[in-house]
DNA sequence: GTGAAAGCGCTAACAT
DNA sequence: ATGTTAGCGCTTTCAC
C-alpha cells in the first residue's frame, strides 16, 4: 500500500471519438442540454458507459468556474460541537440533503491560529457557498464572506447589526416559553432554569423564553444557574440551585444533556422525578427517552434544520431569491419526568 | 442575497508581473521549490500579499494531477451513526488532523439507491484518497476502491478476506475483556452482557471479549441480550435480562448508550447501582460521567482514532509505506457504578 | 536558477 | 442542432 497506480482515466474526447462526434456535443450531452438529437444523446451515453466515463472536476471547475461543492464552516473554539448530538444531526441533515444534488460537502474547520487560511480558502473560489454553524457562540464574523460567496448561518446572529445575514433557526424563545408554561399548568410554582450561556443565541434565547413565561405568570425568576450545555455542567448547576435551600418542584435546562446531568443531582439528593421536581429538557435527544423517568422535552428537528439550511444555500447560490430568516418550529413532547 | 458578485480573484501572472518574474518563478516560490534565490521569494511573496493572492485549487488540480483532498465515505444506513458521540468525535479527530496539513476534507454519504455515483466519484479522481467509516455494518464493500485509491477503514473489517486492507481499529476484545475482568475482580459472578449487533465488528468483538473473560473464570455465559448501540435498545436489553429471573449482579454493556438506557430499567425495577447490579459501559461519553452513580467504562480516543486514520492516509497517499493495521489501547475507567 | 511554452480536461462563445 | 476554437489558472518539462 505505497504506490498509487491511477490508471488512466477516460476523457471527454476519447468519448467523442467513439460516439462519432465533438467533444462540445458529449459535453452537451454530459450536461444535460436539451437541445442534442436524441440519436446522438443514447450514442454518446453508450460510449460513456462503454469507457465508464466520469467528468474530471478539477477541468470542469476551471472551464465553468463553479465549483458545485459547498463548506460547512466550523470555528475550531467550537470544534467540540461535534459531541453535541443536535450539531450532529444538522450535519446529518446538510449531508443527506446535498446528497440529492450536485453538491459536494467539505468539512472546514476554522483555524482561530491562523483565520486567514480559512478566509482565503473560502473566498478564493474553491467553493459556491458556505454553510457556518456556531451553536456555541452565535459568531457571525463570517458575515463579511457574504460579499464573495453566498452564506448561510445556523442560529441567528447574536447582533441585530449582522441582520441582513441569511440564516436558519429554530424557534428558541417560543419553545422555551411553551416549556415553562408547561410545567406552570402542570402546578408547579418554583420553576428554576438551567440556562445556556448568554452568549450564545441558544443559551440567550432560551433563557429569554422562560423569563417571559415566567413573568406572565407573575412567578420570580430568581432561581437560575448556568451551564454549558454540557452534562457535567447541567449537574453542577444543579447541584448550585439545590444548595440555596430555596423550594424548587421544577427545572427547565436548556438542553436535555444538561437535564440528563441534573437528573443525576436530583436523584443524588433523594428526591424523585417528577414528584419532587419536575424536569423538561431541549432538544429531544436519543437519551432523553430512554432515561428513566423518560425526559419531557422540546423537539426539533436538527435534521430538518441541516437539511433547510442547505436547500436554502443552494437557491441562493443559484441565483434565486431566499427568505433571510427562516425559523423553524418546535413542539413540546411530554413524557413522564413532568 | 441572490447575486454571487464574484471579485475578480489575482492569478499567479499578476503575481509574476507584480513581482517582475515569470510565472513558472511564482509556481516554484508557492509550492516552496528549494532552488530559487532568497531576494526572488521575498519579493515574489511580497506580490502575494499585496495582492492578497490565492492559488486556484481547480487549476492546480488540473495540472498537477492531485487534489490535495480527501473523502469521509459513510455509507447511507450508517448514516445515523452521526447521532453516535463516539462517530461524532473520530470526524472531529480526522478534521482536526487535516487542518494541520494541506489536505480538504469532503463528506460523502454514500447512496445505497446508486453506489455507483458514489464509486464515480471516489475513483473518478475527484479525491486523493478515502477514508470509510462504517462502525455499525463493518462493510468493506470498498475495499476495491483501494485498487484506484488509497483507502483507510475505521474499524476491522468483519471478514478476514478483505485482510489487505489498511485499517485502524480500538482494542475491542482486550478493552471488553478488561471490562468483564473488573466485574468479575469486584466479585460478581452473574455477569451479564449487553451486546452490540454480531454483523458488526465492535459489537462482535467485544461480544467476544466478554466471553473470553467469563471462560477463563469459569463462569456462565448464558446472561446475553443485543442491542444496536442506541440507548432504547440498551433499554430494552436490560428489560430482557431482567424477565428472565435469573440472578444477575452485574452488566457489561457494549458501549455506553446501551449501558445508560439499562441504567433507566435498573431504577425502574427498585435496584440500586451498584449495590444490586454493577454496570459497566465502553466509549467513555460525556454523559456517562454525568450520570448518576457515574458510569464506570472503557476509554478510547475516538479523536485519536480519527487522527491516525487521517494521518495514515496521507503517508498512503504520500507514498509511504504504512501499517496495515494499527490497534489503539483502551483504558478502564473505574466511577461509581461498579 | 529562471523563463518559455505546452498542456491538464473541460466549457462556452461563436460559427455554421 | 453540431462542430470549431479559445481559453480557465496552474504545473512542468525543456532550454537557456
Amino acid at each position: 500500500m505505497s504506490v498509487n497506480a491511477q490508471a488512466q482515466a477516460p476523457t471527454l474526447e476519447m468519448v467523442a471519438a467513439r460516439a462519432g462526434v465533438s467533444r462540445a456535443t458529449v459535453s452537451r450531452v454530459v450536461n444535460g442540454s436539451p437541445k442534442v438529437k436524441p440519436e446522438l444523446i443514447s450514442a454518446v451515453n453508450e460510449a460513456i458507459a462503454e469507457l465508464n466515463y466520469v467528468p474530471n472536476r478539477a477541468a470542469r471547475m476551471l472551464a465553468s468556474r463553479r465549483t458545485e461543492s459547498i463548506a460547512l464552516v466550523i470555528p475550531e473554539s467550537t470544534s467540540r460541537v461535534f459531541t453535541d448530538p443536535f450539531f450532529a444531526s444538522i450535519i446529518q441533515g446538510v449531508a443527506m440533503h446535498l446528497a440529492t444534488t450536485d453538491y459536494t460537502l467539505g468539512i472546514v474547520v476554522a483555524s482561530e491560529a491562523n483565520p486567514d487560511k480559512t478566509r482565503r480558502y473560502l473566498t478564493g473560489g474553491n467553493i459556491d457557498g458556505a454553510l457556518v454553524v456556531s451553536h456555541h457562540s452565535g459568531d457571525h464574523s463570517y458575515a463579511r464572506l457574504g460579499r464573495s460567496v453566498p452564506v448561510v448561518f445556523g442560529g441567528r446572529p447574536l447582533h441585530a447589526e449582522d441582520n441582513d445575514s441569511v440564516f436558519v433557526d429554530v424557534d428558541n424563545i417560543s419553545g422555551s416559553m411553551t416549556a415553562t408554561r408547561h410545567l406552570i399548568e402542570r402546578g408547579r410554582r418554583n420553576i428554576a432554569t438551567i440556562a445556556g450561556p448568554a452568549d450564545m443565541p441558544a443559551g440567550f434565547d432560551r433563557e429569554l423564553g422562560w423569563r417571559r413565561a415566567m413573568d406572565e405568570a407573575g412567578f420570580d425568576t430568581s432561581l437560575i444557574e448556568w451551564g454549558d450545555f454540557s452534562p457535567a455542567s447541567g449537574a453542577m448547576a444543579m447541584r448550585r440551585l439545590l444548595a440555596r435551600n430555596t423550594p424548587i418542584d421544577a427545572v427547565f435546562a436548556a438542553n436535555d444533556q444538561m437535564a440528563l446531568g441534573a437528573y443525576a443531582v436530583i436523584a443524588e439528593n433523594g428526591l424523585s422525578i417528577p414528584r419532587d421536581i419536575a424536569v423538561v429538557g431541549y432538544d429531544d435527544d436519543a437519551l432523553g427517552s430512554a432515561a428513566s423517568p423518560a425526559l419531557t422535552t422540546m423537539h426539533q428537528s436538527a435534521n430538518e434544520l441541516g437539511a433547510v439550511m442547505a436547500s436554502t444555500l443552494v437557491k441562493s447560490i443559484e441565483g434565486q431569491d431566499v427568505e433571510h430568516q427562516t425559523i423553524l418550529q418546535t413542539r413540546l413532547i411530554v413524557r413522564g419526568s413532568s
